[in-house]
DNA sequence: GCCAACGTTGGC
DNA sequence: GCCAACGTTGGC
C-alpha cells in the first residue's frame, strides 16, 4: 500500500535543484522538529511511498517535483551533533526524539504547480496544504490529490 | 516586512 | 492543567 506525501522545503535551504545535483539524486530529510511530522516520518513513511516536493517561503510557492521514499524512518543523527543547527540535547542515540527518511528524486516538473493554481482547483479543496493555518512540513496527500497535481503539471 | 496561525515553554 | 508569553512558519 503506497502512501502519498507532501514535503516542504525552503529553496534557499534545500531546493529541487540541490536534490537533482546530488550524485544519487537522494537525500536524507533531516531537521524536522515538529512532533506531528515526526510521528509521520517515524511510523507511516514506507519505502516506495511517493512525495510531492514543495518549495515554501519563497517568491512562488509551488510543487516543483516528485520523489520516492527510499529509506523509511530512522533516527535523525543531526540531533546528536552539538555542532549541527539541528542539535537537540534531549535526543540521544539510545532514545532518539527525532526521525528522518531518505528520498530520491523522480522528476523535476517542467512547469511547477503553484500554490495559487492549487487553490483554484476544486478537486484539491481538501488538501492539508490548503487548509487555513496549515504549516505541517510533512503532510499526507490523497492519491487522487497527488494524481491531480501531476495532471496539472503535465498540462 | 507584516502578521495570522500555530506550537512550545514555563510559571502558577 | 491552564494560559500568557514567546518563537516559528509561511503566505502575501
Amino acid at each position: 500500500m503506497t502512501n502519498y506525501w507532501l514535503m516542504k522545503t525552503e529553496p534557499t535551504t534545500f531546493s529541487i535543484d540541490d536534490l537533482a545535483a546530488d550524485p544519487d539524486q537522494t537525500t536524507c530529510w533531516e531537521g524536522v522538529r515538529n512532533y506531528q511530522a515526526r510521528n509521520l516520518l517515524r511510523d507511516d513513511f514506507c519505502v516506495g511511498d511517493r512525495v510531492l516536493f514543495y518549495h515554501s517561503a519563497c517568491k512562488e510557492p509551488a510543487v516543483v517535483g516528485t520523489a520516492t521514499v527510499v529509506r523509511a524512518g530512522y533516527p535523525d543523527s543531526h540531533a546528536f551533533d552539538p555542532r549541527s543547527k539541528y542539535f537537540d540535547q534531549k535526543s540521544s542515540p539510545d532514545n532518539p526524539t527525532w526521525f528522518m527518511v531518505d528520498i530520491k528524486l523522480d522528476e523535476k516538473l517542467e512547469s511547477p504547480v503553484t500554490l495559487k493554481s492549487m487553490r483554484e482547483r476544486a478537486g484539491l479543496k481538501g488538501m492539508v496544504l490548503l487548509q487555513k493555518g496549515s504549516r505541517l512540513s510533512v503532510q499526507p496527500v490523497k492519491k487522487k490529490e497527488f494524481d491531480t497535481v501531476l495532471k496539472m503539471a503535465n498540462g
